[in-house]
Parts: structure tokens; sequence; C-alpha cells
RNA sequence: UCCGGGGUCGUCUAAUUGGCAGGACAGCGGUUUUUGGUGCCGCGUGUAGGGGUUCGAGUCCUCUCCCCGGAACCA
């Protein structure tokens, strides 16, 4: 687990919400107090836009010498379950943002939420309505159109008191009633006439078990809770910027502890090829389009952990991207390339042969094994070598080799001479074919001067190409990935993400050979395999690989564009 | 339809708050290289449109256009 201060971010200028924050403290607004808070709902896992939710308000705060805080928004008992809670603690420790101590919930807080609607109801600013959802819903009017007030919204104080006592007590069928906040029914903000601030679940909650019969909607507990909490900045994503309004109404009426906590509201982050809304990610998992939450296709936390993306890589593309009020989607190769930067420096390099072919050195002597020494890293020359045997039959890339190659085709034909990396100069003088007509072994003749890989007369070749003794190799699976949606903005064509669901997205390769130091590959690391890309041994599955991401390949482009 | 928020290279994002429109990714070319990887060098008529203020406008005013969000007892 690396710590967030290890990769400090620098930005020479500061978004919008860094300026707010340092003119708030010029200010002497909240007397330089800085303090933020991450809310999720724990209905779900933690995915790529929550990282940049969770970098905002742990980064300023600490950035500020300010606290953040982890708050469970767990105020509808419908959705919401422990394991989700332990998921999530879990995926926020990994992305490098541990707790401390015991986190915090809404629900802590309902006691208090209670007393303060009492106190609106005294006040004559709440009221039961004993109306259906359909009503209230109708009665809010519509954008541009008048709303219709309640005909319970006159009820006396004491009747009001009564009716919500009795609803707190569970006296009432679900959807029978709920206490409303009574603003302005023909408010121009559709958010301030009479928002919901109770309604009725006999439900179990995940925390409070069945104490409780009425719950508070996220208008009611969201504020309020950041006031409890002493959160001076609530940075939300540009949907509730509507809900900012009644977020100030209801902190205004109330007798609050300290400091009133101000909303500002951010772009959520949106990548191409990607889906992030809860309820599509929910619906990939419960169709089985993929193996679970932590499928590394999925755009969740633990999908990309388990795909080997480096968290770190992950905090500094959510650093660079920094926040606006803009709606953007960002390209998903921009993270990629973040994940590529990070991986060339720190992964180990390993020989892997994905679609194996027969290589066979007519002229090695019988049974001779030589021991190869190859660096681990050339970017990290820290970090060793290590010995790789080498024999008289090999494996090679089937790629890597063609009776008949196309233009610019540098890699292993007939007549001509390659290295096999930190080995020999070899040179093809033939092969066979099977009955389809595809090579079945490739014959080649070594240059034994050449061990290492150069020859004393220094002549070059134009290719260096992996290789995995048979004798030798173990062997595994890859996993290699498309995305998991082939359009760049999921359902534009028509309407639903599902339309552009690759159901190929993933190319399972069974029977690759592989250097046998890979079998000491921890689990969950992540190395090179030379010339293919980086793979992620799996956390569970030994001898499982997943294709984290491709090096950039010149020779795909090339013939791409022919 | 009403209210709110936005619009800068292909994609994101900056511009000392009115003073040379810069960076990253992507792409293209070159170079280095025992990974067709990495590194290094180079390549750009992008401020949605019209009008105005100003010595000077991406930035200020004005009109227009386009995009996003908002009428759950979800968050």
């Amino acid at each position: 687990m690396e710590a967030p201060g290890s990769d400090p971010v620098e930005r020479e200028n500061a978004d919008f919400v860094r300026e707010l924050v340092r003119r708030d403290n010029a200010d002497g607004t909240y007397a330089g107090r800085v303090q933020t808070r991450f809310p999720p709902e724990p209905n779900g896992y933690l995915h790529i836009g929550h990282a940049k939710a969770i970098t905002l308000d742990f980064e300023l705060a600490r950035e500020f010498g300010g606290t953040c805080n982890l708050r469970f928004d767990d105020t509808n008992p419908d959705t919401e379950d422990t394991a989700f809670v332990d998921g999530i603690l879990e995926d926020l420790a990994w992305l490098g943002y541990p707790i401390e101590g015991e986190p915090l919930y809404a629900s802590d807080y309902f006691e208090q939420l209670y007393s303060w609607a009492e106190l609106l109801i005294e006040r004559g600013l709440a009221y039961v309505d004993d109306s259906d959802s359909e009503t209230i819903s109708a009665g809010r009017g519509g954008y541009g159109k008048p709303g219709v007030e309640s005909e319970w919204r006159d009820r006396s104080v004491e009747e009001n008191l009564d009716l919500f006592r009795l609803m707190r007590a569970g006296e009432f069928a679900e959807g029978s009633r709920v206490l409303r906040a009574k603003i302005d029914m023909q408010h121009e903000n559709m958010q301030m006439r009479d928002p919901v601030m109770y309604r009725i679940r006999h439900e179990h909650h995940h925390r409070t078990g069945d104490s409780w019969h009425i719950y508070p909607t996220y208008d009611w507990a969201h504020g309020q809770s950041d006031a409890i909490e002493g959160v001076t900045h609530s940075l939300c994503t540009l949907e509730f910027d509507s809900h900012r309004p009644l977020y100030d109404w209801y902190l205004e009426q109330l007798p609050l502890p300290g400091d009133t906590p101000r909303q500002t509201e951010f772009a959520r982050l949106e990548l191409t090829h990607t889906v992030t809304s809860k309820r599509r990610l929910a619906g990939l998992v419960a169709d089985g389009v993929v193996d679970g939450w932590d499928d590394p296709r999925m755009p969740t936390l633990r999908g990309l952990r388990r795909r080997g993306y480096p968290a770190a890589a992950i905090r500094e593309f959510c650093a660079f991207i920094g926040v606006s009020r803009t709606n953007s989607r960002h390209q998903i190769e921009l993270l990629e390339s973040f994940v590529r930067q990070h991986l060339n420096r720190t992964a180990q390099r390993r020989m892997a042969v994905l679609d194996p072919l027969r290589l066979v050195i007519t002229d090695w002597p019988e049974g001779r094994i030589d021991e190869v020494e190859l660096t681990n890293n050339p970017e990290d020359p820290t970090d060793g070598t290590r010995r790789v045997a080498f024999t008289g039959e090999l494996w090679i890339e089937r790629d890597d080799f063609r009776a008949d190659p196309p233009p610019k085709y540098f890699r292993l034909t007939p007549g001509r001479e390659v290295r096999l990396r930190g080995a020999y100069l070899i040179t093809c003088t033939g092969f066979e074919v099977g009955p389809d007509g595809e090579p079945t072994v490739v014959y080649a003749t070594h240059d034994p001067e050449s061990r290492g890989g150069n020859a004393p007369d220094g002549r070059k070749v134009k290719s260096t190409m992996h290789w995995v003794s048979a004798q030798h190799a173990i062997e595994g699976t890859a996993a290699l990935y498309e995305r998991l949606f082939s359009a760049e903005v999921p359902g534009e064509a028509t309407g639903d993400p599902m339309d552009d669901l690759d159901r190929a997205s993933r190319d399972l390769r069974t029977g690759c050979r592989f250097e046998p130091s890979l079998a000491d590959t921890p689990p969950g690391a992540v190395v090179q395999f030379e010339r293919l890309g980086y793979f992620a041994h799996d956390p569970r599955a030994p001898m499982l690989f997943h294709r984290t991401v491709g090096l950039r390949d010149e020779w795909a482009r090339l013939q791409q564009r022919t």
C-alpha cells in the first residue's frame, strides 16, 4: 500500500475549488479550518469515478492541513449492505486513503435529525402529508408550471407532531405518509417545492436494525450530517447543483453546533468506452456479462486492481485531470498512459509466449543447457538480473515467423538472422507446415560466438525476439481484454449502452508457455511480458495472468494502415 | 416550455484575472535502442457564432446557437 504523500501533486495553477478554499482562508471564513468528507452510499463498490472525488476530498484536506471524513450515507435501507461497507473500506485503503479508526455513518445522526425535524414542525416549517407519491409529484407542477399546495399543508402543529411520532413508532403503512418541509410550492427551483424529509420504510437497516420506521431523505440528511461533523467544504457532483438552495435552507433553520458548511459542485469523471452508473455496473454483474464486481474489465477499483492498475497511477491521473465544472469525457487512453508510465518504471520483465510455435536450433549440441543472464528491468538497474535456461528446442511467438513476409517485416523468415533476447543470433534455415498450411516447426542455426546476443564482428540484426526453452517452460493462461464497450460513448447511437457491449471482450489464451520464474510471481503482482504488455498475476488463480494494458505497438499501427 | 450550469487544438486542461493562446494524451516524422517498448528531438489557423467596449478581449457587455442537469417517498 502506498502513502498518498509519496507522489505529491504539483499543480502550478489551482483549480476553482482550491481557489475557493484559499479565498475562504484569506477571508477567515472558517478561521482557516478545512474539513471535507467523502460520502459513499454503501449500495455498491467504488469505481473510477469515485476515485476522482476521493482524491479531491482527501488531497484537498491534506494540502490545507485539514481532515477528510469517510461518511457512509446510509439513509436508504432498501439497497444498502455491510458487505459494501467492508468493500469500500478495503478499496479506499488500496487507493491510498486508509481510514483510521471507525468510519462515520449518517445513520449515527438519525436521532439528532429526528429532533431537528420536530423542531421544524414546531416552527410550522414541516408537515405530515397523507398524499401518495403520484399526488405529491403531480402537485409539484412542472418546468414553468405552478405547483399546487397539498390539502394537508396547513395541519396544526399538534396534529403534525402527533402524526410524525406515530410514523416513527411504525403505526403507518409504507407510502401512506411523508414529512415534508413547508417552503414554497411556487419556487422556480423544483427542489424547493416542499421536499420530502422522511419516508416510511419497514425495512431492516444494516446498522440500526429495526429500530426505525422512518428514514431521512438525502437532502434532509446530508447538510446536517456535514454540520454535525464540522465539515467546511462539502464537495459533490454537478447534478446536486439545484439542491444547493435546499441544502442552505435547512441549515439556516437549525441551531447548528458550529460552522455552516457550504456545498460546491464539480463535474463528475466520465471515461470513453466505460459506464460508471451503479445501476449499469450492478446489471453487468447480475446478468453474468462479467464475472463479478472485480472482473478485470470492470471500472470498479477492485476490477482495476485485479487488472493490475497501480493505485498511484490512478491517483496521478486524477490529480492531472484536475477539477472543473465543464461536463467532459476523458479518453481512456490517458488513464492507460499513466498506467504504462508507472509500470514501465516498476514492472519486472519476463518472457512469455502466448501463441507458441516450435523452434529447433539444428546445430545445438544434443542435451546442452545454457543459462543466460537477463536484466529484470532496463529502466531500473537496481532491480537486478535473473538466469534463464536456453536449449535447442524453444517456443517462439507464432507472429514472429512468416514464411512469406510482408514489407517491413523484421522478424524471423527463411534466410534471415535475428536475435533471441539475451541468448544468440540465429538464422532461419527452413520450416514445416501442417495439413492446414500453417507452420508447425521452424528450423534455425545459431552463431555460437554471439552468446549474450552480440556477434564479435558487430553485425546488426533488425529484430530481437522473446523465447522460452521447451524443456523448461511452464504452462499457464493469459487473459487478453478488449474494451467492455466498443463505442466511445456507450449507448450514444441507440440510447442503450448494452447495445455497444462487446461480449467477446475477453480472449482467454490457454496453453501459453512461460519462463519458469513466473511461478514465483507473487499473487497480484504485475510484470511485463516482453514485447506483449503488462500482465497481472491473478490474486487467487496461479498461472493466470490478466493483461493490464498492452505496449505501444508500432508494427501493429503500421499493419493497420495498409 | 421554465430554472440552473457549461462551451479553448481530435480529447482533456491551462492562460499571471484585460497583455505573446501553453501543456498532456492521441497522431505524424526523425533519432537512440538487445522489447517495432522506453528515452530524446521535431510537427498545431483550437478560443461556438454575430455585434460592441478597449491601444489591446478566450477573459468585459450584448444578442444568437449548441450541450448538460433539474418536476423519486434514490443518492
